[in-house]
DNA sequence: GCCCAATGTCTCACTCTTTGGTACATTCAA
DNA sequence: TTGAATGTACCAAAGAGTGAGACATTGGGC
């Protein structure tokens, strides 16, 4: 399910952050599911329990997840989540957007290519319950 | 036309190199178009000469610009870029979509936001000129 | 032809971040 | 109450990022 690079230019905390973001976006990590345990994630991903509880800890802190000592971590509920908009936070996403155009377009991908791209990664946020994706 | 934040997680090395992809993919810096020099840029940057130099060299690397010694730093032309590619880059470029979407996703951001912020990053990068456009 | 200003490059040192090792605190079930 | 499970705290080692200053190369003006 969570794929680490050691290579990355990412770190190993912001990679697990980001793996879990996107499975509780995607919702394949559905409201009050229950996350492994820091040792359990740390021994598959081959990492230190430290780096997983970091990951874990940011995760909270984003209101995304609920942790307490002695009783594991769960994903909060959309609620929690939804509280934490950023202000200045559609300015750095429109940054992450240029910068995924600039690169799809310097690797030379092509037109069809980058829109099956696009729409392969957004698709799954917005399940057709909801009527009209924005891809 | 190109800022920088101190605050940012990502490094001031890789916040010029972006900023400068970006630029070189939407055309505003042409082919062969003089960059300014390392310590011109990093006066107006308030940064130090090495890191714009860093900046440069990475850039070398990538095959967008060319730099030497005493005679300045130049865009590359788009054949030398488009040599670059790798092999996993569709990998990667398919996990910054998918972490961009769900950034957007759990920001709360609505459908219509979304899908404008996708056209107006994309948008400059393929101009008109080549019929049809991949946003 | 020579000098000087402009350019990128190199090496070193310092700081902060990242990661791992180990011990600790808390919870829950038997 | 005991023990196994959980997350947490503190410390050290390694690495990345940045800045300071000296160096090498180029090209133009004299």
């Amino acid at each position: 399910m969570l794929t680490i690079r050691l290579d990355s230019n990412e770190s190993l905390v912001d990679q697990i952050v980001g793996g879990i973001r996107n499975a509780i976006a995607t919702e394949e990590l559905a409201h009050e599911a229950e996350l492994p345990s820091v040792r359990q994630l740390a021994n598959d991903l081959g990492v230190h329990l430290n780096t997983v509880a970091r990951a874990y800890r940011e995760l909270q802190q984003q209101g995304l997840v609920h942790t307490a000592r002695g009783r594991g971590t769960r994903v909060a509920s959309t609620r929690e989540a939804a509280t934490t908009i950023g202000e200045e936070a559609e300015e750095r996403l429109a940054r992450q957007a240029q910068s995924l155009a600039a690169n799809a377009k310097l690797a030379g991908l092509s037109k069809g290519t980058i829109e099956r791209l696009w729409r392969d990664a957004c698709a799954p946020m917005w399940t057709p319950t909801k009527g009209g994706s924005p891809c």
